[in-house]
DNA sequence: AATGAATGAGTGTTCATTCAT
DNA sequence: TATGAATGAACACTCATTCAT
């Protein structure tokens, strides 16, 4: 239909319809996190993605379609950083037990410096009547695959003996909760930020805790500390 | 509906007045609760009160300040019984510190299964940008107090050797935040509800990793699994 | 609920608001027909009204319905004069056949020429599909009753010797056929009006003819034309 | 679906693009019918016809083009058929005054069992404010000829002494109302079908009617029945 | 010649809020 | 105090039409 010469020509006239998709994603996104989705009013988005209102309803086909793709999208680029560098941070081999958790706290706690990490856990919590699936999305792009990845983690550290985990994907949850928890109630919805000493604070209690729970031996070192 | 005797007409002169009142705060927290405070209307509202629009607006100055009130009251009514609960569990003196944990975490687990729980925090995540506030407000009414009394019975379980734990404010964050964050993800939002057992499990593992990290003595007794 | 003090303050609060309900009839009566029912615009029809565009909402429902009370409240009005002269003159025994029947043919070639009629008839064709009841609706308020009345007069006349029609119903709608059959063409849906010498030619004609094949006698008067 | 064979491309250059516009028309009265011309939409014109919407615009310059020339087509392709009938049996010698007047009526009654022919009406008559010139072309393509043809026959049998009729074309517009007015009630603009024998009653009063009134003889024959 | 994409203008409808009673 | 009625402002969505390809 169009003209095939190989090479730039055919990746080049959709790239400007993709664009424009995407300005309209990204926009869209912005405005429902400021505004959640019913006050949210797509003009707004169309403007800010510098396109007119119907072009917005060429691509997508209402506003719940929009606001949900927008998020899927969203979840995709947000959580994409802090999965990487919890798996990176796993998957290298430096380091002991102890110094990698802390790390992982520490990616975690970074992440939810993160304000946009912070709208879009609102967004699925705020719509969660409406759009139920968006839950599943947003934990299947953020917490889900640090989960497996801490998991398949612990289950080597337990085979390895630096670790005693029975269910290593109980234990993976534990970690997180230990750590996101106490957190979760400092950031309160991502309204407030508290400062960096005490998110290391929390993770190292989090850390603290764990090995105590699950650490190698049940050696007689004193437990200097949980806060 | 109302006292229409006669004679105490005069004694409770407010008593329709206040009524009606918390007949318009507890609609408006259902209608919240349903459609979000965006898409609630005041109409809806009203009619579900069982009073007309402008009576709304006598009451209350607007909307947001209908939903404010709304939310708080709700949340005293909705997280009293939850806090009741803990705090009778912990005040009185049978059982012993395993037991107790594991009490209080069903009453947590039990207190999630109510849906006004789960509408009052989804509204508190959703405006939290329009309404900051309502986070404290809330918590306030539900986590708080459990954490406070639990971190004082942590406190004195340390003192009497039973646990040992350096910050017992740090321990209880840490204890609930192991039944309550695994738990999260199995609600999704309130829109699932694990089956029994599945939340017994995770109260059990909760315990089981607090009380091998906190317990009394460095005990050899072997790790008999963390589901 | 309100001062019930007889005489006219029970009618008074109500007038304004049936006041307003008609207005609101009124024009969108006017702006249906001047534009049909799809391009017709809502706020086009209170400004008309003199109301704000929601208060035609508070009365009607949505367009549709305004629509279809528009065009009820319309019909009554608009056909009730001519139903009214027609059965004025059928009851009155003034005149023989021919005169009663010549006058009966003015009085619909009269109606013929208000402008209004004309407009009920198009949106009651134009909209059809839509609203399949709005055709009864005014051929009930407008053609049925005067069918009605001039198939009892010519039953009676029947009786009365003065004329012949097996069955009067048929008759009389033949005669109203032949009256605003050749009519309707002239008129071309109201676009155009005849000059008043050829609509009483028609009337004549038509006359004429049914008094040919209704007459009462088979009189050997001359056919002395048609047109 | 177009010629494809290389050669005869260059001769039939046009044949091509006369189909689609061919197309372009069909579809857009069968879309104008369905909606109302203000309710119709170009895209599903477009659609229907199996092409893009420029390329409506390519043909008709704008939707009020497009909807005259779609209707004026189709008043042709929907008229034919029964102005053919009619005239066919008209010019055949075959039957006398009477059978011929009823197979005529007979005709036209048919003709009104055409659903297209409704919504041709029914769109002239709908849009005669916008489109005035529509009801002249809609009556010239259905009724007008068959109107012509008529007058013209009766003149030849009031020649011939086979009826008596003074002026031929006011005789043939009174045939054609008593025909079709009292059937235009029973159909209700085309939204009711009404049964066959029905519609005969109604054919064999108005020859019965007609003949009385333009009979050759004033012949004592008894009136044996106008139903 | 045909089309995918884009848009300005406009629609019906809803809602929080106010006023007169 | 409580309410029926009214309204200004806004919103989601649609459509005829144009432009670049």
């Amino acid at each position: 239909m169009t003209t095939d010469e190989p090479g730039v020509r055919t990746a080049r006239p959709m790239s400007g319809r993709i664009d424009k998709r995407n300005a309209i994603l990204v926009s869209a996104f912005s405005v429902f996190a400021r505004l959640g989705y019913a006050s949210a009013c797509v003009k707004e988005i169309a403007s800010e993605a510098g396109v007119a209102k119907p072009t917005v309803y060429n691509h997508m086909n209402d506003k719940a379609t929009l606001f949900r793709e927008s998020v899927e999208a969203a979840a995709e680029r947000i959580g994409a950083p802090s999965v990487s560098a919890v798996r990176a941070r796993l998957d290298s081999s430096v380091g002991d037990v102890e110094t990698t958790l802390l790390g992982v706290g520490e990616d975690l706690s970074a992440a939810m410096r993160d304000s946009e990490l912070w709208a879009l856990r609102r967004l699925a919590c705020a719509e969660s009547s409406q759009f139920p699936e968006l839950h599943h999305v947003v934990t299947a792009a953020t917490e889900a695959p640090i989960r497996r990845a801490l998991g398949d983690k612990i289950a080597r550290w337990t085979l390895r003996g630096e670790l005693r985990a029975q269910d290593p994907d109980v234990a993976a949850a534990q970690f997180l909760a230990l750590v996101a928890g106490p957190l979760e109630f400092d950031f309160a919805q991502g309204t407030r930020i508290p400062a960096d000493d005490r998110s290391s604070a929390v993770v190292r209690a989090a850390v603290t805790t764990f090995l105590r729970a699950f650490g190698p031996a049940p050696t007689d070192r004193e437990p200097t500390g949980s806060s």
